[in-house]
DNA sequence: GGAATTCAGAGTAAAACAGTAGGAATTAAA
DNA sequence: TTTAATTCCTACTGTTTTACTCTGAATTCC
């Protein structure tokens, strides 16, 4: 049970944007040296973020990525879910309270056990905000300047 | 992120020899009827389980699979870590607090939040006991013979 | 002895993961 | 207007993991 590269790449990417998209739009040619990922795999990354409408492009010479919201608006569940899909660690238990049972025995006491888990992940990372993480990721930096 | 057919299977499976053991030790030929798992898969999760202290076995004809102790003493958390391995969607965040910083910008941020995501995974398993499950699964059965 | 079991470990097809590669489209700047 | 920098698109590929199966040995009850 592990969060792919995707995600963790993803999430790192994308507060790097936050932090240093204040100014102008961040290529990722910068982000892959700060970030140390590749170009080809955060372009595939930029892609999904992108189409879930949480940055924005500017294409061509001196372009870049930009938020397309305010940082204090964007959840990191958000950003993990444009990455990853739908965080369900086990699909089963998305199916609506007081469907019918099933047909196999104690499969839906497991039911119980798969939806505590899917909800304690999603209220977690519904509750962490991208302008948290900047401020954190600022702080680091400075303390590492010391 | 999907948690693997090892740990709902395998929970399914332990849920079921709770149920089915008070009397006598339960096959895991019977498991595999009720279940819907192949006897060889069931063999490999069961080996896990007892490795781990949470089943006993009971070998040769008649032999079958007990719990190693009472259900309201065994947590969901220690079931599936023992067929899962440590419950932990991301590395990093197992490192002690305090750690050094990142030489990676921003890598310090996120961490934050695999914390976070592993720390409410951990507690949400780790609270859910099998007795609970077992409850669940008889009251389950006796509608469903409605 | 024979049947029913667990125990142990190897093997395997399919899927998912983690990237790479090549080129087209767009735009700023020289 | 050319050139360089950049995003965009999408196909490809090697590796790892998953989800099993298979074979046979060891154990125990009858």
């Amino acid at each position: 049970m592990k969060l792919s590269t995707k995600g963790r790449y993803g999430l790192r990417a994308f507060i790097d944007i936050a932090v240093h998209s204040e100014e102008e739009p961040v290529s990722l040619a910068s982000v892959a040296v700060r970030q140390n990922i590749s170009i080809s795999y955060l372009e595939q990354l930029m892609t999904k973020l992108r189409k879930a409408g949480l940055i924005e492009s500017v294409r061509g010479a001196n372009g870049g990525y930009i938020l397309a919201k305010k940082a204090g608006n964007i959840s990191v569940g958000e950003v993990l879910r444009a990455l990853e899909g739908e965080l369900m660690p086990v699909e089963c238990a998305a199916l609506e309270e007081g469907a019918e049972h099933c047909a196999v025995e104690s499969c839906c006491s497991t039911k119980i056990v798969w939806k505590k888990i899917n909800d304690s992940l999603n209220e977690t990372v519904n509750n962490i905000f991208i302008d948290e993480l900047v401020k954190e990721s600022k702080k680091g930096q400075k303390e590492g300047a010391l």
